[in-house]
DNA sequence: ACGAAACCTGACACTATTGTCAAGTATTAC
DNA sequence: GTAATACTTGACAATAGTGTCAGGTTTCGT
């Protein structure tokens, strides 16, 4: 269980189109120079939020990415998601059977239950983090989540498709 | 950010041990047979608890595998832990540089105190639940993890050794 | 002592993930 | 219209994770 070397890198590509801001492109080059990974790869990561509906991108000359909504509109939840299979299966018992037909658990498994809350958990998370809340100073993200950290994370809100920034638009100073 | 084969065969295997109770050895054969996984393939996630302390081996020809400590002293994270890298490396700005010396976010990283609060909301989750907890029917269990969703969970409680068992002791009406 | 049951180990095949490469298409500047 | 820049795409190589195999050692029952 650990995050997966897509969903840091991509994160991380995404955050600079956030820095941008919604309507200036970004070319791939400059984010590959900026992150130290190939343009190649930079571009595999792009598409993939492109075909998600995060970005867009800008051919020709003075071409790039950009984002289709603003960093503050963007959840964590909607970067993470695209860039692959997503903590766990919706009904992990049917996809991990082992060899047998049914899983020798089903009728009393205990395991299923940690594992949904787990997912309530981080998916809470998720949810309540915008782009724009890390684009902040990183002492202040850290604020932001220490007091997120004393909210019960289990009772998943639901999230708002168009949220008023829970937090102070902080988020320009660091653009700078 | 998913869960690992491993990781869930591997719990799997264990609270098969746990059902048993802490002296009684279980053989790889019986386990394979009811987790429908290969004898081979079940040898080797419990050698790996094994060199972790967690279980012992009993060899000859009643032999098999059994608890060192009881269901109620091991809890979840002591399980996961040697299955495999967990979660987020301790400094993952240092093992996920892209090409660069270091990480183009270094000195201003929004994305290390987001990471941070998810492993703190993880663990804690993990070090409150125990084998015996999750030896319990289903129901119940879902009971325990909604008790808990509804509890802060980026308060770090530090782990005791040996923990009075958080949970009414039902885990014995789950193991006939 | 012997054989059966069961653990022990390292090497290997298979598969999914990561990251690269090459050939292409669209747009802008001149 | 031509060249330069940048996105588009699919195939491929490198790596890590998953699961199997074979040969060995230990213990117990007879």
């Amino acid at each position: 269980m650990k995050i997966s070397k897509q969903e840091e890198y991509g994160l991380r590509c995404i955050l600079q189109l956030a820095r941008a801001g919604v309507g200036r492109a970004v070319s791939v080059r400059e984010i590959a120079a900026q992150e130290g990974l190939s343009a190649d790869y930079v571009t595999k990561l792009l598409v993939t939020f492109r075909r998600a509906g995060l970005i867009e991108s800008v051919r020709g000359i003075n071409g790039g990415y950009c984002l289709r909504r603003s960093a503050e509109q963007i959840h964590l939840s909607d970067v993470l998601r695209p860039l692959g299979g997503f903590f766990y299966p919706k009904d992990l018992c049917s996809e991990y059977p082992g060899k047998l037909e049914a899983c020798s658990h089903v009728g009393g498994c205990g395991i299923r239950p940690v594992w949904a809350l787990l997912a309530r958990q981080i998916y809470t998370t998720l949810n309540r983090t915008t782009l724009a809340d890390m684009l902040m100073e990183e002492k202040e993200v850290e604020q932001l989540m220490a007091s997120r950290a004393s909210q019960p994370a289990g009772s998943a809100a639901p999230r708002p498709q168009v949220p008023a920034s829970p937090t102070p638009a902080v988020a320009a100073s660091a653009a700078g």
